[in-house]
DNA sequence: CGATAAATGAAAATGATTGTCATGAAGATC
DNA sequence: GATCTTCATGACAATCATTTTCATTTATCG
């Protein structure tokens, strides 16, 4: 046989589960750095590097979703299953999800329009949210 | 009075001349390293600071559309007046600009529902174009 | 309990972008 | 054209998020 795929869980570390508790329940996107200093806030004793291992296998595993804010930088956040869009406070990070089906029939109209197929899209939504 | 915009245009110098005719007719997007190794190849004597402020100033004047590719690199390209977006091929990095009315009142409208201000949006649609 | 391969993390490396500042060159004025 | 003022240039250093290295630790399994 061929396997391919093995499929080999990533080890259950303290340091992994901290960095998936702290993702628990938060609604903003949050970067490596943010979650490394809230952690080691919490007394967590955690290295820099491990976190943005982490982070890095757990959305190429799809148990998060990452985005880059105005300084270029990756934040990541839970999110829920399907296709979604996100509106992002560019102060706080509060993070609600969206979903438009005109809009994703419009995207894949427009690229079948001039010829192109394989279709995906980036959407983001920003600005200041009420508390800010 | 008080004059607090002073309309200045920048100085018409070789080097800024240079960047502008690399990007008239060029329809995909480049980054400064890229025009920078263009302008080099052509005989231009330029340094990469120069190009990484022009295009920035370029941009920031609306000359230019401003995005960051996959590698997280901010490439340029000259762009029509008007708000709109960009239909890229992955290939060959083609683009078409597209604009949509409805994305945009959708985008405003379900940022206001959630009491969302000062509102802006990404979308990016990817694809593979007909002749790749 | 070992054995073993994966996970960790401190430190160094990377690489795009930005800051510095002495020198060069537009544009205005005479 | 000569001169002056100010902006522009660019070689180099600095920044800073992220990645790589690699010696050490540890989770998991038999
Ligand atoms: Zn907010
Ligand atoms: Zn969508
Ligand atoms: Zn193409
Ligand atoms: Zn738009």
């Amino acid at each position: 046989m061929n396997e391919t795929t093995a499929p080999v869980p990533p080890r259950r570390t303290r340091q992994r589960t901290a960095v998936e508790g702290i993702l628990t329940g938060l609604a903003e996107f949050r970067t490596a750095q943010q979650i490394h200093d809230e952690l080691r806030r919490q007394g967590d004793r955690i290295g820099l590097t491990t976190v943005y291992r982490t982070l890095q296998l757990m959305s190429e595993g799809g148990e998060l979703d990452a985005i880059r804010n105005a300084e270029g930088e990756t934040a990541y956040r839970r999110c829920s299953g399907g296709h979604h869009h996100h509106l992002v406070c560019r102060s706080c990070g509060r993070t609600v999800e969206v979903s438009g089906p005109a809009v994703e029939r419009w995207a894949n109209a427009v690229a079948a329009q001039h010829g192109f197929t394989d279709v995906s899209h980036d959407l983001e939504i920003f600005g200041t949210c009420s508390a800010c």
